[in-house]
Parts: structure tokens; sequence; C-alpha cells
DNA sequence: GCCGTTTTCGGCCCGACTGTTTTCAGTCG
């Protein structure tokens, strides 16, 4: 059982305890506690295992109730009370959750008055008109829920963080061109989160009105879903749905700040504003009625006592504990990456040439790059025969002899067999300057054999990148299954370095094993894993999980100067 | 159910909107 699987058991008992009625502050806890345990680094199971029930409650929002629920998660593989109450309330009770205008009152009053235990049974009762005439609901109530079980049902998914950064930034170029004076994107978006659900962009401008009228009618707009004095929300032509808010100047700060989130985030600035004897609302800080910060969100976390918190962080994992400590991490920026060690070319499966790489390289000022075309038995990439291979080594010796100001290494993209071994042998693998380790196939395998896989191939003291580490694709394909923790300890011990791989689509490492990877002093590498010129420029995408995942220079690879790169590809 | 440099009891985040109401509960972000 991994922590996400006991974050959502919590998350499921804390809302059938809303829909139950039960104390707020009961439902609270469990549903504060699903969201630290589903992102805590550490593998819980393990935890527990290691230090008992001691170790649970050393975990903020862990008490005894709670660690000794998980206790009986962990011996048991279940919990009793999570069990009773689900024979209370019908498990179905959950989804009507996820439709838009449902809470747990309206769920446990359909359940009580209509007997209706899901969602297929809450379409039919609202097509039948059975709502409209509940107590409290009327004709719009009906309509609403309609319209939310169908923008449920059509399954709309969080856009990719590369799908909607560009799209961000296309509208608030137009923003501007249209009179607006600060323009900036908030929300999950700024925080660089892996997936987005939707785009809100703050702005301020002379005239309110202006700026609505101007982001209403932008070329790009299919559908305008809400209009008003200070706000708007547009569908554009990709499906995407912005919301924008226009602000006066005095207020942007903290309405950056509120906006931005997260919302545990900012849950805890205001828990920490009022022990201070102050407020935090999206309209500033106050102490009485007397507005005391608002204008830059410097100034509201200078008024609450913090220095200023990356947006990154702001995710109620510790930044703010951390804030106050002075334990905040410089977190890695673009401008530290000094090369990209993961790029195809036309030889395998990418379409540019080294040439090509090297030219687009140096105007990203790199130091160094590594072609990393794939090895043999990966036919579908038509990966490069031990002979091609070595034909590749000469030519990049040569290359280099005419290159100025940047260097161009060698290395593979090697399988990881089935059995944990490399698809090429030691001899050749020594003349690369490095090879990055892939799994590419077989990704059935049980847990325990994936992890022994890989592991076996840190052994072989021939891989010092461990290529996008869960093989996940976003919104396309899971991960396989792999104990990360037991990986990131073994990277950690072998001197492999753990690829976050930039691209959109992987972004893997995620944010939550590149902290624990931090914190176990195994090292990442972020890489592009190009297989076309322009995907070189997905680096931010990786820099900006990486900093989610609370990174420093030192603990990335190819932020090292070339020297101190090439030390630790020797090791 | 959690938590404590004002507390081991008594607190626990803020504001807007909506639809249904004559003053507010429920939902959302």
């Amino acid at each position: 059982m991994n922590n996400s699987d006991i974050g959502k058991i919590m998350r499921e008992i804390g809302e059938l305890l809303e829909i139950k009625g039960e104390m707020i502050f009961k439902i609270r806890a469990y549903l504060k506690a699903a969201e630290i345990l589903s992102t805590y680094p550490e593998d819980l199971a393990k935890l527990y295992e290691e230090k008992g029930i001691k170790g649970l409650t050393q975990i903020p929002g862990i008490g005894e109730g709670l660690a000794k629920k998980l206790e009986e998660l962990f011996n048991n593989g279940k919990i009793g009370y999570f069990e009773d109450l689900k024979k209370e309330l019908p498990e179905g009770l959950l989804e009507l959750l996820s439709v838009q205008g449902v809470g747990p009152k309206k769920a446990k009053f359909f359940f009580e008055e209509l007997g209706i235990k899901d969602l297929k049974g809450l379409e039919k009762a609202v097509k039948a008109g059975k709502l409209k005439d509940l107590k409290g609901m009327g004709e719009k109530t009906e309509e609403n829920i309609l319209k939310g079980i169908e923008y449920r049902k059509k399954g709309i998914e969080r856009m990719r963080l590369g799908d909607a950064l560009p799209v961000a930034e296309a509208l608030i170029k137009e923003l501007k061109a249209a009179g607006a004076k600060e323009a900036l994107y908030a929300g999950s978006l700024r925080r660089g989160r892996e997936t987005v659900g939707d785009i809100d962009i703050l702005v301020t401008a002379k005239e309110h009105g202006k700026a609505i009228e101007a982001f209403t009618s932008f070329e790009r707009v299919s559908r305008v879903l809400a209009k008003g004095g200070t706000k708007a929300s547009i569908l554009t032509k990709d499906g995407i749905q912005a919301d924008l808010r226009v602000l006066s100047p005095d207020e942007f700060g903290a309405a950056l700040n509120y906006f931005t989130g997260s919302k545990e985030h900012n849950v805890l600035l205001r828990e920490l504003a009022i022990k201070k004897g102050l407020k935090l609302s999206e309209y500033g800080v106050f102490k009485g009625n007397k507005r005391i910060a608002s204008k830059t969100e410097e100034e509201v976390y200078r008024a609450l006592g913090l220095p200023y918190i990356e947006p990154e962080l702001r995710e109620g994992r510790g930044e703010i504990e951390a804030a106050l400590n002075g334990k905040l991490p410089r977190l890695v920026e673009p401008g530290d990456i000094r090369g990209d060690l993961h790029m195809h070319t036309a030889a395998s499966d990418g379409t540019g040439s080294i040439a090509e790489l090297v030219s687009a390289a140096k105007k990203k000022s790199y130091e160094y790059i590594g072609i990393t075309d794939h090895s043999a038995s990966l036919k579908v990439a038509r990966g490069l025969s031990p002979e091609l291979l070595l034909k590749r080594i000469k030519e990049i010796e040569a290359l280099n002899k005419n290159l100025n100001g940047i260097r161009v290494l060698c290395g593979s993209e090697v399988d990881i067999k089935p059995d944990g071994t490399l698809d090429y042998d030691d001899g050749l693998l020594s003349r690369l300057d490095y090879a990055i380790g892939s799994v590419h196939t077989s990704f059935g395998m049980k847990k325990d054999e994936m992890t022994k896989r890989v592991i076996r191939a840190f052994k072989s003291g021939k891989i010092k990148i461990f290529g996008h580490p869960t093989g996940r694709l976003l919104n396309e394909r899971e991960p396989y299954e792999i104990d990360m923790n037991e990986v990131i300890a073994a990277a950690a011990g072998e001197g492999v370095s753990l690829e976050l791989s930039a691209s959109p689509y992987r972004l893997d490492l995620t944010d939550i094993n590149c902290r624990a990877a931090k914190d176990k002093g195994a090292k990442v590498c972020i890489d592009t894993d190009s297989h076309a010129i322009g995907e070189l420029e997905n680096m931010k995408y990786g820099v900006m999980t990486a900093r989610r995942g609370w990174l420093e220079k030192e603990n990335v690879i190819n932020c090292l100067p070339l020297k101190g790169l090439l030390r630790f590809l020797a090791r």
C-alpha cells in the first residue's frame, strides 16, 4: 500500500463523515491528513515498520487517533472504522461530491429523501424532475446539477503544464497589448504543478471594463462563460478554461498570493496571521481594521514575519516552518543549468543532427551536451548497433576538436533489460562518456521484480543516470510499479543520478520523489530527452518540477561545471 | 481528530456567490 492509496482512504473517510454530518473539525483532521499523507516523502508503511506508531505521530497532523487507524491498516489491510462507515452510507455517495453544486449536505439529503446511492441514481432523478420538488430545491438547482453531471461525464482532465503555460503566456501578451499594466498568471500554473485545471490571470488596469472587454473578445475565445465588472471566464478554442480578475494596483500582491495558493498554504498563512493577532484575506493583511500590507507578495509575507516564499514551495509541505526557521532552500534556477545530457538524433528516433543540437545548445549558453541515442535492442526506436555506436564515439571525438566553448559528450540511452542487465557489453559501455539506463520494455512486471531489475542495473557500475524513472506519460500512461524509495536509496549508494525528465509528458522524477532524493542524498539530472531541436526549450518545465521538489543547484549534476560533471561521471 | 512561547481545554481560515429564502445555508476556491 503506497502513500497515495493511504491518503485516498483518509480522504474517503473524511468525505463520508462530511455526508454523515460529523463535527466539521474532525472532518478537517481527516482531509488534512489525507493531503499530508499522500504527499509524504517517505514510504509510510516502511516508516511504521521501522519506527512503529511513534514514527507516525511525528508527522504533523497525525495524532494518536489517526496513527492507530494507520496501524490497523498496515496490520489488517483495512480500517474497521472505515468499513463501518461504508455499511452506514453507500460508497457511491462519494461520486456525488465530484458533481459541481453538490456537496455533502445535498448528497445526504438526496440519499435520505430519494434513496439516491450513486451518480447514476442522481442522473435518473434529475432527468425525471424529482429534485425540484424537494424542500429548498428549485428549477435552477436541478438545472445546475444536470449541467454538473454532464460536465463531469465529459471527464475533463487536467491539462499538462506544457500545454497550459504557452496559452497563459499568449493571453498575457494580448492583455498587455490591450492596455493592462501588470498581468501575471497565478494558480497551480504559477506553482509549476505538472498538470493544471484552469488558467488564472490577474491584471491591473486603469479601466476594469476595458480589460474584461478585451479578454472576452480575443480571437482564441470560443465561449464566454461569465463576464462581470471585475472578472470574466472564457473557454478557448483548445478547450482550456481561463479566468481573469481585474484588480487595483494597491491590492495586487495580496490577490496574487491568494490566487496562487495552494489552498493548504493559504490556510497555514491565515493561521499564522491569527497567532500574530492579524487577519489575512485576498485583500491584504489587516491589524484590526487597518490594512498593513497588500501591494506586493513580499510585503504580505513580511507583514506575517516571513521571508518571501517561492510559488513552487507553496504546497503546505513544511515551507512555512522552514521560512520561520530561516531554512528555506535556495531553489535551482533556469540559469543554473549548464547542459542537457539526454537527447536523441535522427540516428535513432530523433529528428535533428548533432550539429543542429550543438548550435541550439550554444544559443542557450550551455557548456556541454550529451548525445544519447537508443541502444540496439530497442528496435522501434531504431536503436544503434554496437558498430554504429563505435562509429558515433569516433565522430564525436573528432567533432570536439573543432568546437569552442561547448563540449559534446558521447552517451547512450541503454535499455535495462527485464533481468536487469544492460543492452551493450561492458567493454563498449566503458568507451562512452556515460550511459543513461532506462526501462522501455516489460512495464507490467511486479513491483519487487521491477525494483530489483533497476537496482541490479545500478550495481553494474555502468550507468550514471536512471532515465525517466517511473515511465509514466501524463494523462496517457500510468507509471510502472516500482519502489521509488528503495530506488532512491540505491541511487544514493551507487552514485547513480536520477533523471528528472523535463518533457511535459513525463516530469518524472515527480516533485515528491525529488524531495525524497534530496533527503537521501541522491543526485538528480534534469534532462529534456529531446527528440527535436525545439524540445530543448522544455528544460524550464523540468526546473519548475525540481523547484517543487525543493532542489538546489547542488543537488543537480547538470548544474556542475564541465570539470565537476566529468568527475561525477568518472566515479 | 489535532494541537499548544498566552491553552492539556477549547480553540480550529476567509470571503464570495448562488438559490432559496425573508435572513441564510450550502458550496466553492
